[in-house]
DNA sequence: GCCAACGTTGGC
DNA sequence: GCCAACGTTGGC
């Protein structure tokens, strides 16, 4: 088995957040429209560890952990004229963006950005870096398995 | 290929 | 609503 690899993921809570993860079960991530982003994806193997982080929520944080379940196929969102994702750019033969779909883990206790800011044990997150507006980062094995620890009860 | 203008993200 | 820090677009 390949080894496990571990990734980041923001959503917003409003339009999709842990707990619509959780309501739904295995779901696909998509509307991704960053080429960074998208090769990120494409390096996700089945069973890769993600931390679902929600930003542009009150306060913004971490929210649970999720399982890769199917690597990277195209986003349909991006043929559909209706859709917020769309792209006129983008044809069948051949398409520009990618998903993946993941099933919820479990629910962390909350991890606010103001908790992981200080903690100096998550120095060098790349989701703590002044700026990083990259909606799928690779997370170090040491910050995930810190996190976890973060989310033990006490 | 350069780079200015513009658009987006996301914390605050 | 503000604004820093990008990423994308398009003229040249």
């Amino acid at each position: 088995m390949a080894k496990q690899q571990f990734w980041l993921l923001k959503s917003e809570p409003d339009v999709f957040g842990f707990a619509d993860l959780v309501r739904l079960g295995e779901s696909p991530w998509d509307g991704v429209r960053n080429y960074q982003a998208r090769n990120y994806m494409r390096d996700m193997k089945i069973g890769d560890n993600i931390i679902i982080y929600h930003s542009n929520a009150t306060p913004p944080g971490i929210a649970g952990l999720a399982r890769v379940t199917k690597t990277t196929h195209p986003d349909l969102t991006q043929f559909d004229p209706t859709s917020d994702y769309y792209d006129p750019k983008s044809t069948v033969e051949n398409p520009r963006w990618d998903q993946i779909l993941l099933e919820p883990v479990k629910a962390l206790p909350f991890i606010s950005l103001e908790t992981l800011k200080q903690d100096a044990a998550l120095e060098g997150m790349l989701i703590l870096r002044k700026g990083n507006r990259l909606s799928v980062t690779p997370v170090e094995k040491k910050h995930y398995q810190h996190i976890l620890k973060l989310g033990e009860p006490k």
